[in-house]
DNA sequence: CACTTTGTTAAATTTTTTCTTAACAAATTA
DNA sequence: TAATTTGTTAAGAAAAAATTTAACAAAGTG
């Protein structure tokens, strides 16, 4: 039998472990997941892979809810599908690196930030360019179309700027200008 | 009296506008707003200051909700307050520059998560170094306290790259690995 | 200092989101 | 191929969030 020793250093690892989980569950939302979603993924980071039985169980929710929430987790690259044969169940295991997960998940978000506003802002300047370019309309108007058109070509370069982040954090250039680092500091 | 044509152009430059406003609304969510302070953002964006009443005639909601929306805006560092002297009335300036207003919104939020965890991390690191170091704990149990200890320790290295991916944002200093550039590409 | 205007907050309502129940589809096994 | 297991989806229930109404507080004005 276990010394009593043992069981407290036991209790000791999962009250360790669930302070982590507790935090990582609770700032999940800044990666827009439901709570479901942040309670699974803050638990599948402390195990090495997990189905869906698995999942309800230590989660305690609904298959339902556990289908849908790795299935968001997915598509925001925390987690990986396992192909396993010779077996019907799917497993699934989470991406503990916390760089793919920033890299999977903020470089989505910009892409789709920069060119549905990239889209929006060509549409408008070609409109806008109809105007600046027509000698028959009043220059007050002009003026005016002037002005944002100057606003939205400024504007451009912010979302070109975070393409160009989101592409040095793919490739892992940023690394060279920011290195990651043991130390504290 | 203004020429049709004018009046036409008038029309083309609301278009122009409202093509912007909306994909900014739009995509306001990922900085985590209420659709209402998401179109409050959008509609300021092309104004030069206004206050609550001009907010809810342009926007169509009440005047609670502005003065909500417009606190939230403010926290985010999207909004700022502008103090006018001999006027009842506070009128407010969107921040236009985008490279600001993501300053701002990240390292507000990366900030969060890294001081969070890191918190969290601590506490648990404590825990698990007093079952590594106590000889008396099976071998077995402390294996798996000093694999969570790596998990955690690995892990703060992720959260200070954050912190310092914040400070050389706000500093300005990353733009002299990822310069603002003026062309397209 | 009473009066008016402006902005905030709390309570109630509406809307949206999340989660569960339950029916269904897909895949595996016998 | 029938039976069983597993995962998904649609419909409904529960919970949470956003917005409005309305009461209140704060600040400026006459």
């Amino acid at each position: 039998m276990e010394s009593s020793k043992d069981k407290a250093a036991r209790e000791k690892i999962e009250f360790a472990k669930d302070q982590v989980i507790g935090t990582i569950a609770e700032t999940m939302d800044l990666y827009g997941v439901t709570p479901a979603a942040g309670r699974l993924y803050a638990t599948m980071y402390f195990e090495d892979k997990m189905n869906l039985d698995e999942m309800l169980e230590e989660v305690g929710m609904t298959k339902a809810s556990m289908s849908t929430s790795v299935r968001k987790l997915q598509n925001i690259g925390f987690v990986k599908r396992l192909f396993t044969r010779g077996s019907r169940k799917h497993t699934y295991t989470a991406e503990k690196n916390f760089f793919n997960t920033f890299m999977s998940f903020y470089c989505q978000q910009w892409e789709r930030e920069a060119s549905m506003n990239l889209d929006a802002v060509h549409i408008a300047e070609k409109e806008l360019a109809k105007i600046i370019n027509d000698p028959s309309i009043a220059e007050e108007i002009k003026a005016e179309a002037e002005e944002y058109y100057e606003m939205l070509n400024e504007s451009k370069v912010y979302y070109h700027w975070l393409r160009k982040l989101a592409a040095s954090i793919r490739t892992g250039e940023i690394f060279e200008f920011l290195p990651k680092e043991n130390d504290e500091s």
